[in-house]
DNA sequence: CACTGGAAAATGCCGC
DNA sequence: GCGGCATTTTCCAGTG
């Protein structure tokens, strides 16, 4: 967009007003984040372990594509049509 | 398991619930940033520039002057000024 | 498992087999460019900008215009100009 | 680093050189990559699920985080100093 | 206080 | 040409 007019430029100044308000807020969100894991570690946990453990909670779901799922997938790859 | 050790694990749930709630809120607030990027798409802006005009507003004048000099001056050592 | 399948999966070993061998020396190029990178660093230059520079080498002149064009319509629209 | 002298700006036209090389031959490995890709295709396979394939085996290793060693993340964890 | 590793974000690419 | 995915780059916390 080539902005010619106030209205587009009124138009921009908005989207960026809420985008900025949001990084703000995730901002804001994070160190929150930051702020528990710092009193966990002063609860004598260690920060790197945490967060790995968050991490596995994460990938978790992810190994729903496990051993069966994979399988599935290299017969499905096998099952081509005219190989 | 000894109660110490199930102290622990009550105490290292309690962070984990808390830590995880808080990434939940993070990802929703991109979600939200990321749909108004998509809607100043939908209104004509281009969305690498806008990105790039954050980045701008968020980094001191100073640094970006700095940067551009640097950038500047390689451009001239490879006779690429114009560039 | 058929006839057929088993050629298959021979067939389909035969282009993993090539695609990782083409994987591996993607990431060793990619090993190589970074040590390079390092090297520049080094040498005291901004690996940062030194990406810029290449990234702007790649684009078309006309490209890389045609955005700074943008950028500055935006900048301007935001009273931003001198950034 | 400021590039006063002619050597420094000899020196970064080497490293943007060998830099420029190296991207070069990525790409062409990539391009390599794509055809074993296209010519697996023309051999019946889904494209999608190949990828999908290299990806699996990709992570396997990663799957070394399995079970026992997750178990262990967890009770490291709660094996603090004196919660 | 620079380095290193790892998470988050941006870019670029492939398929539709 | 766009949307989704994979790679690449940037950022940031932790460490010596």
């Amino acid at each position: 967009m080539t902005i010619t007019t106030s209205d587009a430029a009124a138009q921009l100044q908005q989207y960026i007003d809420r985008l900025e308000r949001l990084e703000d807020e995730i901002k804001e969100v994070r160190t929150q984040f930051n702020e528990v894991i710092l009193e966990a570690k002063g609860s004598g946990f260690d920060t790197k372990v945490l967060r790995q453990v968050l991490k596995i909670r994460k990938m978790k779901p992810h190994e729903r594509l496990e051993q069966e799922e994979i399988l599935a997938t290299y017969l499905h790859a096998l099952d081509m049509e005219d190989a």
